[in-house]
DNA sequence: TTTAATACCTCGCTATACTATGTATCGTGC
DNA sequence: GCACGATACATAGTATAGCGAGGTATTAAA
């Protein structure tokens, strides 16, 4: 397996990296990014999301920011670190490469992105 | 979730109900075949593949024929069936609007097999 | 005859995503 | 003023996929 076995699994964690790369976000928000990025098509869930960014946290990919004014409501930006954007970049190339494989298979023919671009 | 979430988990099965739909083969064969396929970027472990098959088997999307001479090696082929068949066009699709999807969000642009398909 | 490849199988482990639940703040309507 | 839904964080428990490791047996080659 010399792609990571992980992504089959899922790409949960390379797609919070993506979002978190043009702008810091706190958790809430980047849930309702996504529900409106995939047009519905999935979301994810707390228990999904959470997780995610404290191992995101844990590998140095990003960082926390507390944010909000003392006694009210605090938002818990996540800042995606010099180390994030490699492991995203990394993570987007390996997940071409894997969807490049899949499609030959399924649709019989070199993928499109590689014929064009 | 409108779309299945095991998807996000894996296309394991999809992947050998489309070898099936090709020729009627046996477990091993799979394996090997997918290695080259691939082109060693991933290969199915035996321990996930027989499982696979016979969850196939118990849906009803592939049915299993022992092939041999009696006393020699049997090999226990798997065919696939019009249900077999329905349920990967079914999940064909489903990968095809996930990965549009993901694309999309990674690389800001319409899945090119839209744009040029 | 020993070894590697072929060919089938299952058990237990790990990791991911989800459900359910808990806490607390904020805005709106009554 | 307060009830209620939306906002905002978090974790515990559950389900399941894929894998590692192990088992059995046949066949071909050294």
């Amino acid at each position: 397996m010399a792609i990571d076995k992980e992504l089959l699994k899922g790409t949960t964690s390379t797609l919070v990296l993506q979002l978190l790369s043009r702008k810091k976000m706190y958790g809430y928000e980047i849930i309702q990014e996504f529900e409106i990025l995939s047009g519905g098509l999935f979301s994810f869930k707390e228990g999904t999301l959470y997780p995610v960014l404290h191992a995101l946290e844990t590998k140095g990919y990003v960082k926390p920011e507390w944010v909000g004014a003392k006694g009210s409501r605090q938002r818990k930006y996540y800042l995606i670190t010099k180390s994030g954007r490699n492991q995203l970049k990394s993570k987007k190339a390996e997940w071409q490469r894997f969807t490049s494989t899949i499609e030959k298979i399924f649709f019989g023919k070199e993928a499109l992105n590689e014929i064009n671009g």
